[in-house]
DNA sequence: AGCACGCCGACT
DNA sequence: GTCGGCGTGCTC
């Protein structure tokens, strides 16, 4: 009997989209796209059908050993799709593929398999085969034809609070499900769905089929299968759902568009927002992105018409009664971190009986011991940063890699015996706390809180005690329904400002809005407050909190001076390894060949190489660059001819960020 | 990414 | 004399 050769790319990503030939029976066909298993070197792989091919010449070929249930075949233009966001992201096409894969599909030995008599559906599938790159299969033009199709908008903005976004949902829901179109619904936690799903249940009179990581791998396949074959076609669940196939995608939502949870931070990092973007025009649907507080560079894309925003009526917000910036640079301040104005709003809240919030985002008790000697601060073993002290479990703690020990007797430099602890922490505010107010209940909730007990039940103990006061870090955020607090105290903000990241700015104004809807959705009547104490307080983030646009008009203005997203594109690619001087020959002989591409030429601005932020994570030794420019293809090309013409020293990972910029 | 092959240093 | 470091290269 004689043979049928098929290529494969292989789901390893250090081999990016290099193609194997297997062999299988002549009579076992398989479609573009099957997932199949496959012998790798001395182990095996999953791998994606790319073409039927001839017999090679001059390598020996292994046999396909498996093939997994083509009834979970994705459709082909959700394939072609893949291949364009594996370009767009820079990422290997078979991890963009396995996205559209729920887990544990069944898998038959390729000697069951039986050969259906070549339908013509799975013929056509075919069409791609022959010796053209996977990538140049349906191969993406130029842009987006939402921004080509003139007047016609198909993407909203909605800026408003959840209770307004939903409506706005709502309807748009509905109309597309009138026109016998499906749905896909994406938020960017779990813990959303829930009342999610009620909203959607009680208003739509549908329910949407869920999808999450929290599912069994069961009721996921199931779920996926019910979405593929058409009988589910409102999908809700967080980011990877963005992938779902749903059959005629009428429209895509993505609630809290600005939230982080929507990027991905493993392979491909996408983000489900611009996936949802992109998707949307790929299959002609809309798009709905809303937020309370949206992201500079989609709300830059409404104020250009590429998005329509619609905005809430702010006069139905609930206003607050009192709001203050409280300047921590102000002379005659004493040490400690409650000032003596947030004391005194302190003292009027409890005096009431009623509930405060106070913000810091920084657990432990201070974020490092320095001896006084010789003023060496103790170090972890495997990062480069300082450990911060537990004073509640008496230990030092690397919040990098969660290494922990005793603080040590003498200095390891010097020999000396005395520490100074500097850096506060959400540990330390509770001592202070209870100095200043001893007779007040203090709860804390931190991700040391969240080792031993629940969310949950802290909130509820907190909640059921009044006056009572809430010690927390940023994991508060993601509780925020649970929360009914009359005053909110930010302590600072300022370690945030100052990361030396393009988005340092957008993110404190986020995390500072969220925090002021906080204090905003209080469900007393009366006094609600909300105070930030900052070294930085005339600072875009801080002041845009309560002058949103200025914040926009002013980090846009910057972002437009130093051409960051949206004014141009931004690449980050980051280099890894145990040997330093590995990591930094790789970093360098990347930018080296990115230089020689460039030619001295302007489209793309190479910055750096240089050591990363934290340049040791985890033992592992790292370096980045960054790759600036207007032109999106040539940022793409750029990394894809770079990255297979600059041989990588063994031991040193590659990988790229690409920054929202849609 | 794994995993073997291959060539120089410390050891019983 | 052998064990074992990791540097290099390949995987259909």
């Amino acid at each position: 009997m004689s043979d049928a050769y098929f290529d494969v790319i292989v789901d390893v990503p250090a081999l990016r989209d290099r193609r194997f030939t297997y062999r299988v029976r002549e009579s076992v066909f398989l479609p573009y796209g099957a997932k199949v298993h496959v012998p790798f070197g001395r182990g095996q792989a999953d791998g994606y059908v790319v073409g039927r091919v001839q017999e090679p010449e001059g390598v020996e070929t292994k046999e396909i050993l498996a093939v997994y249930d083509t009834r979970f075949l994705p459709p082909l233009h959700l394939l072609s799709f893949g291949c364009m966001l594996a370009r767009h992201y820079c990422a290997p096409v078979a991890s963009v593929w396995s996205c559209f894969w729920p887990p544990r599909v069944p898998k038959k030995p390729v000697s069951k398999v039986v050969s259906p008599c070549h339908p013509p559906e799975v013929a056509r599938r075919d069409a791609g085969v022959g010796n053209e790159e996977v990538r140049d299969l349906e191969r993406p033009g130029e842009g987006l034809s939402f921004l080509r199709r003139a007047g016609e908008r198909t993407g909203y903005l909605i800026w408003g609070s959840r209770e307004f976004r939903w409506r706005f949902y709502i309807q748009k829901i509905k109309e597309a499900l009138e026109d016998k179109r499906g749905v896909i619904v994406v938020v960017p936690e779990v813990k959303r769905i829930e009342s999610a799903s009620k909203i959607l249940e009680a208003d739509l009179g549908s329910k949407a089929a869920i999808l999450h990581s929290g599912l069994s791998d069961a009721v996921r396949r199931r779920t996926w299968f019910e979405i593929l074959e058409g009988q589910r076609c409102l999908v809700l669940g967080t980011r990877s759902c963005v992938f779902s196939p749903v059959k005629d995608l009428g429209l895509i939502i993505v609630d809290e568009e600005e939230s982080e949870s929507h990027r991905a931070e493993d392979l491909p990092r996408y983000s489900a927002a611009e996936v949802a973007m992109l998707r949307a025009d790929w299959e002609n649907a809309a798009v709905i992105l809303g937020s309370s507080h949206p992201s500079v560079v989609r709300y830059s894309r409404a104020c250009a018409g590429r998005l329509l925003l619609v905005r809430e009526d702010r006069s139905s917000l609930t206003p607050l009664v009192r709001s203050q910036v409280i300047d921590l640079l102000a002379k005659g301040r004493r040490r400690g971190l409650i000032t003596k104005e947030m004391y005194e709003e302190l003292k009027c809240v409890f005096d009431g009986g009623k509930r405060a919030l106070l913000f810091l985002n920084r657990r432990g008790t201070s974020s490092a011991i320095i001896c006084l000697d010789c003023g060496h601060a103790v170090t972890c073993k495997r990062c480069s940063v300082s450990l911060s002290y537990h004073a509640k479990k008496r230990e030092l703690l690397c919040h990098i890699c969660g290494h922990r020990q005793p603080v040590p007797d003498v200095c390891p430099v010097c020999g000396g015996y005395r520490w100074k602890l500097v850096g506060a922490g959400t540990e330390r505010v509770e001592e202070e706390f209870k100095k200043k107010f001893p007779q007040v209940p203090l709860f804390r909730l931190d991700q040391d809180v969240l080792e031993e007990s629940s969310a949950e039940s802290v909130l509820s103990s907190f909640l059921q005690s009044s006056p009572a006061c809430l010690v927390t870090t940023q994991v508060v955020l993601g509780y925020d329904d649970l929360l009914d607090v009359e005053a909110v105290g930010v302590l600072s903000c300022d370690s945030l400002l100052n990361l030396s990241d393009f988005r340092a700015s957008e993110r404190v104004f986020h995390l500072l809005s969220d925090l002021m809807e906080v204090a905003r959705s209080a469900q007393s009547e009366g006094r609600t407050s909300f105070l930030i104490q900052t070294y930085n307080r005339s600072h875009r983030a801080v002041q845009g909190v309560f002058d949103p646009e200025d914040f926009y008009r002013q980090e846009l203005d910057s972002r437009r001076f130093l051409r960051y997203p949206p004014f141009g594109h931004l690449f980050k690619v980051e280099f890894s390894g145990k040997s330093p001087e590995r990591v930094r020959e790789a970093a360098l002989s990347f930018a080296a060949k990115c230089e020689e591409l460039e030619g001295g030429g302007e489209v793309v601005e190479i910055l750096g190489p240089c050591p990363a932020q934290i340049p040791k994570v985890r033992g592992q030794h790292r370096w980045q660059l960054a790759l600036k420019g207007q032109d999106r293809e040539a940022l793409t090309d750029m990394c894809e001819t770079a990255a297979s013409k600059t041989v990588l020293p063994s031991g040193v990972k590659i990988s790229f960020e690409v920054e929202d910029s849609l």
